[in-house]
DNA sequence: CATGAATGAGGATTCATTCAT
DNA sequence: AATGAATGAATCCTCATTCAT
């Protein structure tokens, strides 16, 4: 009786972020500049109006639905690196798990990959968010590492570049970007290039 | 008649290309989807009419501009690599005079290039164009390292993982992309991948 | 069950009128058309769905505050001649003194004032608010003016003439309407006719 | 055949009027806000699309419309004075007949009166345009006055505050806005006023 | 009585594309 | 071949009003 409006409340909440999942969804889809406010609204269930009262603006639900769902988006995620452990001296086979791991487990339609890599690059705002993420991510490898005694001269600029070389390589193999490329072979030259990079 | 025809046929080709023209910078000034058809007729001094008549849409435009002008925008464009005396076995001064002509001579403001970038991924038949390029540009410096004695395993994977890393460094430095970054250092530590990549 | 709804029953027609003062106050400052009826609610301190229960409809609130403030609007407001001695002989100095009351005590912007003659003319109630108003002052002045002696003939008519002209001399004179007119001769002229008319 | 556009131009220019004017039509019909772009597009027969590439918004069609119309508005029109004979000295007269004139050829309807009285009041521009206006008149009579011998000190002060009177005088008995005033009389002693005010 | 979340029709404006000339 | 006037569907957003709680 007390709580009379603490459904309500959770309802609004629960509302809000089907707004905001139905809005990645279909960004994800179509691409934000092919979706309306409309199409979000009626896809989500709720009306027009509910969406300019949880949000300023169509665009403020692309930056909401970015944060919320950019780690599902970038390949070296960071809970990918809780569990491993680099306090072994095989490097090689650390680093090929966690690539097979990335190319396991990606969801993302080749079409989404690239809408969303779009964002990143037409909204600024988008942008700094995925950059945040980014850096967070490499800082985070970098801290890790330390921990179990890597003391390399420009750790993190050699993480930094390590990072791109493994979202690249990814997002290649993934995609299957090139025709004439051995992605077996490439597999093994980044490894060897991140190993190389790493060694205490 | 077929006179009268002739300086006709070439004014509409100089007309054709100075839409593409248009098209191109304004594209890159202000975003595909920030331009209207009428800002592309009216600064190339056009009617609108006549767009349609040497375009199918909109979009017809942005590639043909793409097509026309994605050489501009790729750091390592293939004609940097023409002068370029590979035979030398000081391989280290060789890339690190290659990554600073690409530095000193970008011309590209950050918004354009991020522009473009969206573009890019935004667009299928955009990403197709640069696609193209990129393996082009790969398979020709494959070839001239070949000429000059290069004859590294997965050679074809190595040059893309250094086009890849070149790449990345040079938008990394030239737009400062991030903070903490020692960039003097990146440098020296891909230049050194590179290097030890391409040893023969 | 009659005793414990008293109390909210004077609440409410306390809140009541809290809406409809706020109400006149947004109306006053923005209009009618740039407010809305959650910027009411919010302001007065109230949900929203209140304000139908006390209210058929946003104009319903114009109507109301209208009724209850127009009082506040008109400038020869009845109170002003109450203190006022017809008897004496010395008129031009009598009326001299009510047109310099009312100017110096205007309260309203004149954004203020111009939005209510606004409403007034846009909105038929409103406009018989108004009128009502204005009849009213009128007939009363007659009164008082009958009451000191004064049988001119056509008083009502020329009661009716004298009141526009004070209207207008000092709507005039407080939002200074005209650049190249000289007030003070304004004045004299204005008061001149109307202690001519009501000479008895 | 050189003037092939001229005809183009021309009905553009036609076009353009007949936006305006039903623009007008329906402003003084419903009110500004109770009109819609599409409404008056719709009626005026034209796409709503040519009406942004006429006029910068909805607001720009109301200013051009008054712009268009406003002498229709006011009573005391200018042309009104043109072929009156100042020279005579039955002043009284001369006004009897220019306030008949007035009230007989006024073809308004009162709601439409009111509603481009109040957009007077509510829009600072559409203000502007009729203050101008008014100024504009009351200079002209008083320029008429001055080429007749009328060398009345204050004479720009009385001309106001006739124009006022008579103003409102007209406005009074076309709408009869008050029930019990006799109309005659007070034609008769607004007509009193003016004469005495404007004595050589 | 009271709340404020929810509704959805409606409004101003844009813009790719067509068409009369 | 060329013009640019004209089209109208589509878009984002607002707000008076209703309704579940």
């Amino acid at each position: 009786m007390t709580i009379t409006r603490m459904p309500t409340q959770e309802r609004s909440i629960e509302k809000r972020n089907r707004i905001i999942k139905t809005g990645f969804d279909l960004f994800c889809e179509k691409g934000y500049h092919n979706i309306s406010t409309n199409e979000i609204a009626k896809k989500a269930g709720v009306s027009v109006g509910i969406i300019y009262q949880y949000f300023e603006n169509k665009h403020d639900i692309l930056v909401e639905s970015m944060n919320y769902y950019s780690d599902s988006i970038m390949y070296p995620t960071l809970d990918s690196f809780e569990n491993v452990d680099f306090s072994t001296n095989n490097l090689k086979e650390v680093l090929t798990n966690i690539v097979d791991y990335f190319i396991e487990h990606h969801t993302m339609k080749k079409e989404v990959h690239e809408e969303l890599l779009a964002l990143q690059y037409e909204d600024e705002e988008i942008g700094e968010i995925f950059k945040r993420k980014e850096l967070h991510t490499v800082n985070v490898v970098c801290e890790i590492l330390k921990r179990n005694g890597y003391k390399n001269k420009n750790l993190l600029e050699k993480v930094h570049i390590s990072y791109n070389l493994i979202d690249n390589l990814c997002h290649d193999i993934i995609y299957h970007k090139h025709e004439d490329i051995n992605y077996d072979e490439m597999k093994k030259e980044v490894i060897s290039i991140v190993e190389s990079l790493l060694k205490k």
